[in-house]
DNA sequence: ACCACTAAATGAATGCCATTCATTTATTAG
DNA sequence: CTAATAAATGAATGGCATTCATTTAGTGGT
């Protein structure tokens, strides 16, 4: 086990510097941390089509089969990051302002957060929370805030995977191309709906209202916190 | 253009049948639908993992570089299935029914359908509906539901993207397992979370009720039913 | 009837990717 | 001191989507 693990990266890989022997080194290269920063430095240079385990180790000025003394599989990594993230979702609100507050600054940070990170939606939705102790503490916060407002126990974690569920679909609307609604040559056999959406972006060129993603969540955010919060007893 | 496609498929490479010569063959032996329809067959049988160009082609009796004739990319395969599954959405009830009657079982179907094939979800989210006509064709229908219900004509492409990045979230969560949340050895650490959990477990246990997932879902879907409805003039 | 063009197939690359394994070297436990 | 373990290298491996040259068949124009 690394007591302290050296700084990583080294100004990755410059051309001339001399190519490191093998065998294990006096003073780890690798762990965790290192690993997870170096993925989220990748990731917003290149995205994660960029991210492979070919690259990352390339960052971390390291052989790709190192990688595998510290995470078993790719996914590994992707916990990692995601782990990582959670740790960035304001959950501030719980405990210090009315839950109707604190619900809606959790989501919007929520969905921000992951806006940027839909390719780890997929890996979040079916994770055991065990694996991801920031991830875990999260819901604690959260959990304890329905709490506290009232929210009978048995409806809490219902209504968190409902606001989560929200969330994490609209994370991937964020992503979505300005045009995407446009029915090209089809809308004459459209017309409801290709009027609705001409009607909707000529609202928001005229008025201040913002991204048609921040407008929809809008909409269903303030709807589902107050539908869930006549739960409350 | 091919006028009527040969049946496809033919019990797929009996070991002794004979290798087809290179060339063009009279009757073409892919088109479309036919890609479509192995598709779905393959995906079925193997699951998303299975679903290769390989793997496809050799559902179909056939080179894999012979699909690239007819579709440009994977993602193009992908496009099609997406457009197939969204045809089998249950939009009947929008016309005889209710608004809230017919938004709900249009969500419940919705989530259904694509609850097994959540691989597309990042696809849709990000895919103009130009590309997918049946997409736009469900679009069309749930449009003209909202309009004839009242909704203010620039509310309804919002209010359906709120509903469907809900939809879209809780069809991920349908494939969680059922353990999901249990803390495990963190779980002293986390005692409100945990309680919250092992309550709603007692529940689902107890009484009548479905699924954990099924549950979320008619929570936040009655609660965004009710939020929306108040939209209309 | 001929000919150029296009459509639709094969089969052989290509390059990328995650992962594994044998090997080397260093540290640590008994 | 020695055996076990940890952490690195470097060389495979197998799978994957995609491309390209080639072959054959239909089609439209003169």
């Amino acid at each position: 086990m690394p007591a302290v693990p050296a700084v990583q990266g080294r100004a990755a890989g410059k051309p001339g510097t001399a190519r490191r022997r093998a065998g294990r080194p006096s003073a780890a290269l690798l762990d965790k941390a290192g690993i997870t920063a170096a993925a989220l430095e990748l990731i917003s240079r290149k995205g994660y089509d960029g991210l492979t385990m070919a690259g990352l180790a390339k960052e971390l000025d390291v052989a790709p089969s190192a990688l595998y003394n510290h995470v078993a599989a790719k996914r590994d990594v992707l916990l990692l990051v995601e782990d990582h993230l959670t740790s960035l979702v304001d959950v501030s609100d719980f405990g210090s302002a009315p839950w109707e507050e604190a619900v809606r600054s959790w989501a919007w940070s929520y969905r921000n957060v992951f806006a940027e990170h839909t390719p780890l939606i997929p890996v979040i939705a079916v994770l055991p929370v065990t694996d991801a102790p920031q991830t875990l503490a999260m819901y604690e916060t959260v959990s304890k805030g329905f709490l506290d407002a009232g929210f009978p126990q048995d409806r809490v974690v219902s209504s968190i995977v409902a606001l989560e569920s929200f969330i994490f679909g609209s994370a991937y609307d964020v992503t979505a191309p300005e045009d995407i609604f446009e029915a090209g040559s089809m809308a004459g056999t459209t017309p409801n709906f290709t009027a609705a959406v001409r009607s909707a972006a000529a609202q928001s060129g005229a008025q201040g209202r913002g991204r048609p993603a921040d407008v929809a969540f809008e909409l269903g955010l303030e709807a589902l916190i107050s539908g869930l919060g006549a739960l409350r007893g």
